[in-house]
DNA sequence: AATACGGGGTT
DNA sequence: AACCCAGTATT
């Protein structure tokens, strides 16, 4: 039987304006309480390697844990460390990644990777402004790996945190903003741990989702995601699988193929050239080669 | 502040 | 079918 009346605590919270050291106390309690009986091994919580944390965590960037599983070990088995990344073809690495969704974020990451090993001296910042001047890590993945790789306590925001937040303290509340949220992310934050915290922070918020109608929907954040079948993200995803099955293919090839309009394979083609994808040698379109020393 | 960005699993 | 997902970068 939970302890916690989110309608309770959501009326202390906003007639006061702060919170308890009561109800927090009670709040880490709940939260604990649940993460210690009921575990979610992960392979990514089991280790301190900033590497693999970062891993873990541009994979699980809008993707659930159940899919980063397994091509988080693949990964790991392909590139093992942040050097082997750094210099592994594009295309190994996007072709590993295929399946995951947002290939963006496997560009991102093998630059991320180059920079720590040229920029960085092939140590990883420490500092969470340091992480976030890398490519493709943004406010939250810079805190989580500050967390979780070196045990920065900061707060942070995601959707799960959003979820329990929301539905603890502030019940009956619509177009919640994370600018509201981050003071009760601040002061219920265990300083001690903010790695345990966070993680059983976040399988809270999983379990609330099953059990009401998702509280994050309620937040001022929440959008509404556009349909996938027949939109420019699966032409530009297919274009892409595409020109790995068929490095040097030619745009007229690829309209064939996708059975799209040349405008558009053209205008996908330009676009994946200037986010660092593809490359163009005569006509023919290929995954960006790395630039070789000497 | 809005949009674009993947793709598969769950309800 | 709709909803969801350990967000980020660009407009």
């Amino acid at each position: 039987m939970r302890g916690l009346n989110p309608e309770e605590l959501t009326r202390c919270f906003h007639t006061n304006g702060s919170i308890f050291p009561q109800i927090i106390s009670a709040f880490r309690r709940e939260i604990y309480h649940y993460h210690r009986t009921n575990p979610r091994p992960m392979p990514w919580r089991e280790t301190d390697d900033p590497y693999r944390i970062l891993v873990s965590e541009i994979m699980l960037q809008q993707t659930q844990v159940e899919r980063v599983r397994l091509k988080y070990a693949e990964f790991l088995s392909a590139f093992p460390s942040v050097e082997n990344l750094a210099a592994a073809p594009l295309s190994d690495v996007l072709q590993l990644w295929q399946g995951l969704g947002y290939n963006r974020r496997a560009v991102a990451l093998q630059r991320c990777a180059g920079e720590i090993v040229t920029r960085w001296g092939g140590q990883f910042p420490t500092s969470i402004d340091g992480l976030q001047s890398l490519p493709g890590i943004g406010p939250y993945t810079a805190r989580a790996v500050a967390s979780f790789a070196f045990g920065v306590a900061d707060p942070l925001i995601e959707t799960n945190i959003r979820t329990v937040c929301i539905h603890f303290f502030f019940h009956g509340h619509e177009q919640v903003s994370d600018r509201q949220i981050m003071p009760l992310v601040a002061a219920t934050l265990d300083r001690d741990n903010p790695r345990e915290w966070y993680y059983a922070l976040m399988d809270y918020g999983v379990m609330l989702k099953h059990k009401h109608p998702n509280p994050g929907r309620r937040s001022s954040h929440h959008v509404q995601q556009s349909r996938f079948e027949g939109s420019n993200r699966q032409q530009r995803s297919r274009l892409v699988r595409e020109v790995l099955r068929q490095p040097g293919i030619i745009s007229q090839e690829l309209c064939g193929i996708l059975s799209a309009e040349a405008g558009v394979v053209e205008q996908n083609l330009a676009a994946l050239q200037r986010e660092g994808f593809l490359e163009q040698r005569g006509a023919g379109y290929h995954i960006v080669e790395n630039k070789k020393a000497g």
